[in-house]
RNA sequence: GGAGGGGUGGCAGAGUGGUCGAAUGCACUGGUCUUGAAAACCAGCGUGUCGAGAGGCACCCAGGGUUCGAAUCCCUGCCCCUCCGCCA
């Protein structure tokens, strides 16, 4: 959520940095309503200050054995009044909630104009593409062949975009997120954490899913009312939500492993074939909660630690910053890694770091005490993936297979595997 | 699933429907004392919002309701605890 106040003070600018993302914001119903609410919130809350101080006085006349049948009267038209102020000034306030919920987040100076993927600016490149001296498989190919990976069964047990691994390819799937976990933990300072894949929707709302996106998450039909999350920035950025943390539990860097779960509405027809696009995958996501004048730098630094993977398996990778039609809607700034598929000769993305900055603190009261000021003040919240799994697991699997169809396990991922040096 | 008991400030823990935004203790911050520290003593110490300020308003799990007035009474939901049953 944008600053209220900020959008009272000048929503022309407000309105001019919100097109760059290609959203109109339209600012007059905007200020109607803002003066409407301030108008009856003053009437409201003076008719209750009116009411307070009838109340205590019927108080000590009772207490004083006097008769307060006449003071009643008086205060029976304040209370008619009062009323009605107050039922005028939670409709308008609902409708204001309605649309502040629903701005998406400013995007920031740096952020180059565009409307489609196609303008995201390449900022760096890393290693190169492999020549092969054979016909290469993709994914799918690669996988049937060895048997390793079915996506037949899956739809037989689930549906459409489900994928199931069997052996070596699954536990090769497992070693990539131990080794992601190891690498973040124990080379980049995080701390690991578990957290619950479904969530209600106060949390959805925290991080910018709801209210806007419910139609891209799945939702339980059960007796609670809860989701299945896409992604586990959910769970771990509403860990602290409604809580004011000490400045030296700051910069908060926790890593989570967990699946995710989207459904893709209106993304039929793309990526259909193989394991690129499904309603489940695995990913291990980065976050971190920060002062607000290190988020900048901390956004740099964790897209390094999520490159840091992709160098370690030795898997091409380039990175761009969105542009403002791309970027998403809590995102200030967004740098997508994305990794090179010799299948598809091009890079696909693999990883979205972004900053928030204050967007998602604002909406689920995440804040930290000031030493300086002694005064609770938001967060900045920072997360990336790093990586998503899936995606890498095919990567590895088309970067390097072999001739006869054999994949050779990267050298990183070889203790986790048993010593396994290849999987066919 | 059955039967009970609860949800109050960072924590612990009071609170006959009427100066209760809330006692008290601990913790924390500042000060006095001390060579220094501890102890003791004094003072301060929730969040949001409106206001230049004084101060107003709201918040005692959440949402409704009763009342001139609700932390306190009623309803619903959520959560926690104890016992029985069941279960990875």
């Amino acid at each position: 959520m944008l600053d209220p106040k900020a959008i009272r003070t000048d929503p022309a600018a407000i309105a001019l940095a919100l097109r760059k993302k290609g959203f109109v914001l339209d600012i007059a119903p905007i200020e109607a309503l803002e003066s409407q609410r301030k108008m009856l919130q003053v009437k409201a809350e003076s008719f209750q200050a009116e009411r307070n101080t009838r109340s205590k006085s019927i108080g000590q006349a009772k207490a004083a054995g006097e008769d307060i049948a006449p003071l009643l009267a008086e205060v029976n038209q304040l209370k008619i009044e009062l009323e009605d102020a107050e039922a005028r000034r939670s409709e308008i306030q609902a409708q204001l909630d309605k649309i502040l919920w629903g701005i998406p987040n400013l995007p920031d100076e740096e952020v180059p104009a565009g409307d489609t993927e196609d303008d995201n600016v390449e900022v760096c490149r890393w290693g190169e593409p492999r020549d092969f001296d054979f016909e290469i498989k993709d994914h799918v190919d690669l996988g049937a062949g060895s048997g390793l990976l079915d996506f037949e069964v899956a739809t037989k047990i689930t549906g459409s975009r489900f994928a199931v691994m069997h052996g070596q390819l699954a536990l090769m799937h497992r070693a990539l997120i131990q080794f992601m976990l190891n690498t973040h933990t124990q080379q980049h300072g995080y701390e690991e954490v578990y957290v619950p894949f479904m969530v209600n929707a106060d949390s959805l709302r925290g991080t910018g899913q709801l209210p806007k996106f419910e139609e891209d998450l799945f939702k339980l039909d059960g007796e609670q009312p809860f989701y299945l999350i896409p992604t586990a920035e959910v769970p771990v950025t509403n860990l602290l939500r409604d809580e004011i943390v000490a400045s030296d539990t700051l910069p908060l860097k926790l890593v989570c492993h967990s699946p995710c779960f989207r459904s893709e509405a209106g993304s039929y027809g793309r990526d259909t074939r193989g394991m690129i696009r499904q309603h489940q995958f695995e990913k291990v996501e980065l976050v971190q909660f920060v002062r607000p004048e290190q988020s900048e730098a901390v956004l740099e630094e964790l897209r390094e630690h999520a490159g840091t993977i992709l160098q370690k398996l030795n898997l091409p990778y380039r990175t761009v910053i969105l542009c403002g039609g791309d970027l998403g809607f809590s995102a200030a700034r967004t740098y997508d890694m994305e990794v090179w598929l010799p299948s598809q000769n091009k890079y696909r993305e693999i990883s979205s770091c972004s900053n928030f900055r204050d967007f998602q603190a604002r909406r689920m009261k995440a804040r930290w005490r000031n030493p300086d000021t002694n005064k609770p003040e938001l967060l900045h919240t920072i997360n990336g993936s790093g990586l998503a799994v899936g995606r890498t697991l095919i990567a590895v699997m088309e970067n390097y297979q072999q001739a006869d169809g054999s994949i050779v396990v990267p050298d990183v991922l070889r203790p986790l595997m048993g010593g396994l040096e290849s999987v066919a």
